[in-house]
DNA sequence: GGTATTGTTTGATTTCGATCAACTCCAAAA
DNA sequence: TTTTGGAGTTGATCGAAATCAAACAATACC
């Protein structure tokens, strides 16, 4: 079931601080919030199919969304998962318009929805709003090349390792951080089944790494950059 | 080897046919062109290698390039290849400036090379430029989620017969063509072993693709389809 | 034309991760 | 408290593709 409501406070500051409308002059932000809408979203609940016509593009204001191609068998490979602030589907205004893949919450999540039209007609007149969108489409397109070269570089546990470090500090040696979402929806982003997950989470014990839960505890990062 | 030169009549006809041109109003794109340089490479030149400052992005004229993540130890994942008329490193753009990944002439290959500082000028002031930049980066983020998907979902003789079903007519049920580029290109670009490409096509044997030198005949595409 | 070099295929072996099945753990519901 | 269901782990097996090695084909070079 989606709620589409307006835009409470604390979300447009969310908003705002997203890396898309970050990147514009403020003036310029504010308009173009004035015509998002919220979407609410419970947990699992599909965001738009591959295949369907494009309508909107998002930005996550809370929750988690996965992004993931359905196979003509049934199987699903996720392509992407998408968190606090950031951008996902704004290829879609220049692709002919419909959703190549599908969009699903993982959680109780709410989206601020553009409507591409607006956009694109505010696009045309703002060379400003251009340049956001490209580096908000600049970051998914390095994540996705990154994405591809680590599954084909990479083993489950040191892309495992990769993902640790992504969330550790630059300086310090040694950290704890808590898993934002589930494990198995991690096992997904990695492109791994959840047990290959389990599996590498125990391989990585060998470098210091130690699980319960949610939690992480890594004793020598350096010791992980070069697992 | 590289020699930078000016473009020639033919060459200028190509790029204004890219994809990135192409969406320009001609005015416009003719102003660009007047703008860009072209670089003669050998085979096997490096364009440039991860790490690097970014000056320039491109577009193939003819000739084939690969980008590639390369790794500590020293091995080599493709995330693209790129022919006449593609749009590459536009990302640079937006990201810092720094190369992220490293490319390189697979073959003689002419680019067309555009200043970064330049075009990014050009599109503070005309929003058409921007669009058409976007154009080409929801190309090829496009492309790099759809490999991703294609890695995580199929097998090695399936990757092999989507990439060829990409090169057949949509109605006829039989179809024959040449591959662009050689053998072992065509591997790293599936994320596959050369050795593992090879035994796909024979594979592909039973579903009525004979393979001779560069040459590819499909007997019956619809079978293909469904393997 | 012959020879070196590079690209491709084929065979044997190994490794990684998927899959299937059973079990543990934890949390929410009755 | 007991029960139920979902998430995660562990074990055993299987399959796909990498790797290593060697033969073979095609091409460029002298």
């Amino acid at each position: 079931m989606i709620k589409v409501l307006k835009l409470n406070v604390r979300e447009k500051e969310i908003l705002l601080r997203s890396y898309f409308l970050s990147e514009l002059p403020s003036a310029t932000a504010v308009k173009i919030v004035d015509h998002v809408t919220v979407a609410s979203h419970e947990a699992r609940d599909p965001i738009f199919k591959q295949g369907e016509k494009a309508n909107y593009f998002y930005t996550v204001l809370t929750g988690f969304v996965r992004l993931f191609r359905l196979s003509k068998d049934g199987r699903e490979a996720d392509i992407g998962i998408y968190g606090p602030g950031e951008t996902f589907a704004e290829g879609v205004m220049f692709n002919g318009g419909t959703h190549r893949f599908c969009a699903q919450t993982a959680e109780a999540v709410t989206l601020a929805r553009y409507e591409v039209d607006k956009i694109k007609q505010f696009a045309s007149q703002d060379p400003a709003i251009g340049i956001a969108l490209m580096a908000s489409l600049s970051r998914n397109l390095d994540q996705a090349l990154e994405c591809v070269a680590d599954d084909r570089l990479h083993t489950a546990p040191q892309r495992v390792a990769n993902f640790i470090l992504q969330n550790c500090p630059e300086n310090a040696n040694s950290a704890r951080f808590r898993l934002p979402f589930q494990k198995s929806l991690l096992a997904g982003k990695l492109g791994l089944a959840p047990e290959a997950l389990s599996r590498a989470f125990s391989a990585l014990k060998s470098a210091g790494v130690s699980v319960h839960g949610r939690i992480i505890e890594i004793g020598d990062i350096n010791a992980l950059r070069n697992f």
